[in-house]
RNA sequence: CGGGGCGUGGCGCAGCCUGGUAGCGCAUCUGCUUUGGGAGCAGAGGGUCGCGUGUUCGAAUCACGCCGCCCCGACCA
């Protein structure tokens, strides 16, 4: 059958399912690899969605208090050594800046051996230590707090392994800092931060994820507890998509963070940080992706409409054009999620039948298609992208030309909910409890099989355990990375009482999420 | 960084074993025909075959080195 994409999963396997995460990005016009290693070129398409999932959440970000600032991209070497933690967890992967200046010696352009700095500069993996710094100058005061502050930003981070969107060596983010007088105050910080995540993945990526605490050994560098919102992808793994941080007093101490107290003693702050990143991107195409490519949530998509007319080189072109800008015009007096619909008219020299796949690609939530008949009949015909065919064939529906205007707000939100919830679906029916020893885990998740039936989709496992530290948990750990798996979080949502560890067989103290992730 | 695979016009690939100076499909451009849907015919443009060194009269093809990409591992937010 043909599909829009040049690269189609096969039925649920994951070993195509990276080429089809490639093609997507690259047909769907989405980003592409760049001349530097590991860092990619976001194209206008994907950096329309980028700035969409800005603007959306920069106005969560602020409604809850927080304020923008920008701090610099490099960091002096001494601010990183500040925390031990946080320099272990970092070191491996930091581009470091040496010298200031070029000079060309025996004809070749190379760093000015004079011009070497005297302390290196690093550039930014991520900013608590500088930010640290400016805080530790800012508060004074218990009046002064709590301090909200929140950066859009773009950082370096030199991985091994790259993947578009996924994980790349520069990446944009947002990554919030607060400094608070107690534990509680930023324990509560921390929480409220990861409930805006998983509100913001669900509502506007329609990306269902589960909230939780992360097991001890994949904290944050320098962090007392970490939490992240976990999403599940199509071929079972799962994705960080985002992670909160309570960082206890460590940054403070390391940085001298203090207040004066109501009583005028000097007293360490509280801090926390708390990210997303374009990684988000990578998690919608995993989510919502198909075999004819992108299919984007209406409250991301830079364009919620696209009106392709069917020109046909004859009088009635004209009409078909007119006809065309008018719906265009009445579509964007219409409003969805408070805001104008976002409608293009595509007037390209291009043959009609390729827009459309071009849109169909890049997933534009609503494509419409006008040709002198819907013209005479004063009618619109279109397809939905989240229900693009029937069978093998592409569903055209068509509907009375002031009705379809009227309604399309209504049919962005319909195409918003069908999102959410065949992805909603997934991530629930793919979660098995019924496993309850690790030979049971080994065996379903293929050890042992050949490789066929090992690369069959496999979900997530949600077992009790009884939250082994030290030794024991490294132990566990080591028996899971044999398996390609790993605790992904202990979610917020726990039952009262639990059945004996999977592990141990001890009492079981929680819940926790076994998956393979990305 | 270890194991495996790959690198040939924008995209997907053949040619490489058995060296003789580049080909196919899609896309692009032009013209004609077509027109409720990914059109047909004819013609055209576009590649120092990832980079470098070597072997050879001659290298996409053989050897060595390097770079990049993908998968697995290690590492990691």
């Amino acid at each position: 059958m043909q599909r829009a994409l040049s690269v189609h999963r096969s039925d649920g396997a994951r070993s195509n399912f990276p080429n089809w995460y490639q093609a997507v990005v690259r047909e769907a016009d989405m980003a592409e690899i760049s001349p530097v290693r590991g860092c990619m070129i976001i194209k206008p398409w994907g950096y329309g969605v980028w700035e969409l999932i800005q603007k959306e959440l920069d106005k969560r970000i602020k409604d809850a208090g927080h304020d923008n600032c920008y701090f610099p991209l490099f960091i002096p070497l001494s601010f990183i050594a500040k925390e031990a933690s946080h320099v272990g967890g970092f070191a491996k992967e930091m581009a470091v800046v040496t010298h200031h200046r070029l000079k060309t010696i025996d004809g070749k352009l190379q760093p000015d051996p004079d011009s070497k700095l005297e302390e290196p500069l690093i550039v930014r993996p991520t900013s608590e230590t500088i930010i640290g710094d400016a805080f530790s100058r800012w508060i004074k005061s218990h009046r002064d707090l709590p301090m909200l502050i929140n950066q859009w930003a773009n950082v370096v981070r030199w991985e091994m392994r790259t993947r578009l969107f996924l994980r790349t060596t520069e990446f944009l983010w947002q990554e919030g800092h607060t400094a608070h007088a107690d534990g509680h105050e930023a324990m509560e910080e921390t929480l409220r931060i990861l409930d805006l995540y998983r509100e913001f993945s669900e509502k506007i990526l329609a990306m269902p994820v589960i909230d939780g605490e992360k097991s001890a050994n994949e904290r944050f560098p320098g962090a007392v507890k970490t939490y992240s919102i976990e999403a599940m992808m199509q071929d079972g793994k799962a994705l960080q998509a985002g992670t909160s941080h309570y960082l206890g007093t460590h940054f403070a101490e390391a940085q001298n963070i203090r207040f004066q107290n109501e009583t005028g003693e000097l007293t360490l702050c509280h801090t926390t940080s708390w990210g997303v990143s374009t990684r988000l991107i990578g998690g919608v195409i995993m989510t919502h992706g198909d075999d004819d490519g992108l299919r984007l949530p209406p409250t991301i998509a830079p364009k919620q409409i696209v009106i392709v007319p069917m020109l046909r080189g004859k009088p009635e072109d004209a009409d078909v054009l007119g006809f065309c800008h008018r719906l265009t015009d009445a579509l964007s007096q219409m409003k969805v999620y408070g805001q104008p619909i976002r409608v293009l008219f595509d007037t390209k020299d291009v043959k009609s039948a390729d827009k459309r796949w071009n849109w169909v690609r890049r997933g534009a939530p609503i494509i419409v298609e006008i040709g002198p008949r819907d013209v005479a009949n004063g009618v619109v015909s279109f397809m939905r992208r989240d229900s693009l065919r029937d069978g093998d064939k592409v569903k055209s529906h068509s509907m009375p030309r002031d009705e379809f205007v009227a309604g399309a707000a209504g049919l962005l939100n319909q195409i918003q909910a069908t999102l959410f919830a065949e992805a909603k679906n997934r991530l629930e029916s793919n979660i098995r409890s019924d496993i309850t020893s690790p030979g049971a885990l080994a065996e379903y998740f293929g050890a042992g099989k050949d490789d066929d039936e090992a690369d069959e989709f496999k979900g997530w496992v949600r077992a009790p355990w009884s939250n082994p530290t030290g030794a024991a948990l490294a132990g566990i750990e080591q028996q899971l990375k044999s398996l390609k798996l790993s605790i992904r979080n202990a979610p917020m949502d726990q039952d009262e009482s639990h059945g004996p560890c999977i592990f141990t067989g001890e009492k079981g103290v929680q819940d926790i999420l076994i998956a393979r992730s990305y």
